[in-house]
DNA sequence: TCGAAAAGTGGGAAATTGTGGGAGAAAGTG
DNA sequence: CACTTTCTCCCACAATTTCCCACTTTTCGA
């Protein structure tokens, strides 16, 4: 399970340096190969493997469906592999960085099969909003949720 | 899979550079055999072989109902062959590129099997109004959907 | 606390890819 | 049949990517 956060630069070509404990799991998963695409809000970046089937399952809902339709399109439209350098470095595309503005200073959260990344301002301002909101707002809580327990 | 999305331009003869890294993929599959159709924002670009197998589908459906009849004509009726030249560029035809609305700067989308090419600025809008479009209001969403997890 | 090793960061330069445009061949038009 | 337009093939330049090396910072063990 990939967990974790972690406070990275992106230098002036798009690079990022994945920190180094998740190295051997990633080489030795998919030979550092890696697939990057956009959330609402940030990226995400998958091993190559696990990219793929929730490439399947996402590919397989029927795009009649104008909101299936139009996830599909950003989700695979955004979807890129990458690749881990000798220096364990990978390129986050231009299209990418773009879309999640990405500046100097980021942040890469473990999220069990994927890495989130974030900008760092925005995720601090997008972090400081959720603990600000109150709990109870949670009506909408979904049935799995309720019987979660710390 | 093809996936992925690169910002890509048009020159003034309409020709677009397919990025290199589908390129022995779609040369391997179908000697950079290419069709080309309309989609209702954008243009969808198939490998060949994929192309037929979609034809034969559409074809197939009965055509007496209206809607049936109507995207056949449109899909079938702007189908046009394209092939990449020596420096992995096809041209696109100009009927094409009127009804897309495609300008100088295009956006080229990996979908799976084909390509969605959009004008930039088209697509940037479309995908920012999706973005802001609050996610509760899923509220048409299919149940496959429903089950899908990131 | 120091030193060595590992990790993180920056940047040069070659190779590859993307883009623009010329000119002849082919096709369409009056 | 002459003329215009479009399409192809080609070359040249610009931009990007990739590969490599070097330096700085952090970590860890003695």
């Amino acid at each position: 399970m990939i967990r974790g956060a972690s406070k990275i630069a992106l230098d002036t070509k798009g690079r990022m340096a994945i920190p180094s404990r998740y190295r051997d799991a990633l080489t030795g998963r998919s030979g550092g190969k890696l697939v990057a695409t956009v959330d609402r809000e940030c990226l995400l970046i998958y091993p190559e493997p696990d990219w793929e089937e929730f490439e399947r399952n996402l590919m397989a809902v029927p795009n009649v469906n104008p909101v299936a339709r139009r996830l599909q399109q950003i989700m695979m439209g955004y979807a890129t592999d990458i690749r881990m350098d000798a220096h364990g470095r990978v390129l986050i595309p231009k299209e990418l960085r773009d879309v999640a503005g990405l500046g100097r200073r980021a942040m890469l959260l473990g999220q069990g099969n994927k890495f989130e990344l974030w900008d760092e301002d925005r995720w601090n301002a997008k972090r400081d909003e959720w603990f600000a909101t109150d709990p109870g707002e949670g009506l909408g809580l979904p049935a799995e949720l309720g019987t979660l327990t710390f």
